[in-house]
DNA sequence: ATAAACTTTCAAATATTATTGAAAGTTTAA
DNA sequence: TTAAACTTTCAATAATATTTGAAAGTTTAT
């Protein structure tokens, strides 16, 4: 394989990658381009390379800036603006984490809390118990899961290796 | 808020979980009925209260029950086939972990190792080498969440609670 | 072997989500 | 203050994913 063939498919099967996990699959594609190019790019340079529009580069490449994985910077005497990916990939875990975690589970996590506060004037209603109970449950691993994720978010790499490790034994 | 607008709030608030994770809307609150039925339902049943199409239905308990998440069963001198959702939320979550592994995961680290191995006739070449470098190392991160996930995935309960204690203090 | 009872499939229709691009907005330099 | 250079927005459009439902397939009882 060549190089360009090689970086294309990257770019491509990041994106496919994304799109099975909720993200949108041009958001995947610009972050893929910037986890493999070393200079800073523009928004032009990224509506040129990925062959797409400038309000779809624009919005796609603010979400990326937002989720803390590419770094708004400037070029000396230049007035347009540029970007940098994050390369680190144990922050780019981190980061998705996070926001994943703030967007998706933290609503679900006062959802389940609210569905426990039935009206029931028949405190031995056996459906309501059981239905209250299993709330209950799923809230209980979501919050686990919110917890660890927490943690995991929040660690340095050698601190996640350590566990790992441990956990491997 | 009564019993029935929960168990709908309910649903609905699954199915829309499931949306931003890359499970379709239907098969997510398909699974959330079953998680909150204690009773066995048939095909026609989910067809019913979630105001569905027989082939919805049918492709998406299919699904489910592939995924591990639903029981197929039988009712004594019935020959409709009949469900069980699993309750245990500790085994839902093993299994949406190794299906979503299995179908998402392990199809990226194909690719990753499969882009390190780019013709260059020349062995300094700068731009490849970085290239295959970050390669690498997106490739280490998928490795290591993917030996996480195996090992979550076929953890007994105890042993996970042990880990996310250890990991708490 | 037949037909009733049920399940599965899949092409067409619908619904959802993402993208475009022109217009509006903003910033900077002079 | 102006206008050039750039960024952002958003209504219209396009692409994608999901759903429907009728037809085909299967199973079971007789």
């Amino acid at each position: 394989m060549e190089l360009n063939e090689a970086k294309e498919k990257f770019i491509q099967s990041w994106g496919n990658f994304g799109t099975n996990w909720g993200i949108n699959k041009t958001m995947a594609q610009i972050h893929a381009l910037f986890l493999i190019s070393e200079d800073l790019l523009s928004a032009e340079d990224v509506m040129e390379t990925l062959q797409i529009s400038r309000g779809n580069a624009n919005m796609n490449i603010r979400t990326l800036v937002d989720w803390g994985l590419v770094y708004k910077e400037s070029k000396k005497g230049e007035r347009k603006e540029f970007f940098r990916g994050e390369k680190e990939m144990w922050q780019v875990g981190k980061k998705v984490i996070a926001v994943r975690q703030r967007q998706e589970l933290e609503p679900v996590l006062r959802v389940l809390s609210e569905l426990q506060n039935i009206d029931s004037h028949d405190k031995n209603n056996e459906e309501v118990n059981q239905f209250k109970e299993q709330m209950k449950k799923i809230e209980d691993l979501s919050q686990s899961a919110n917890k660890f994720l927490s943690k995991a978010a929040n660690a340095d790499e050698n601190w996640f290796w350590k566990i790992l490790m441990k956990m491997m034994k």
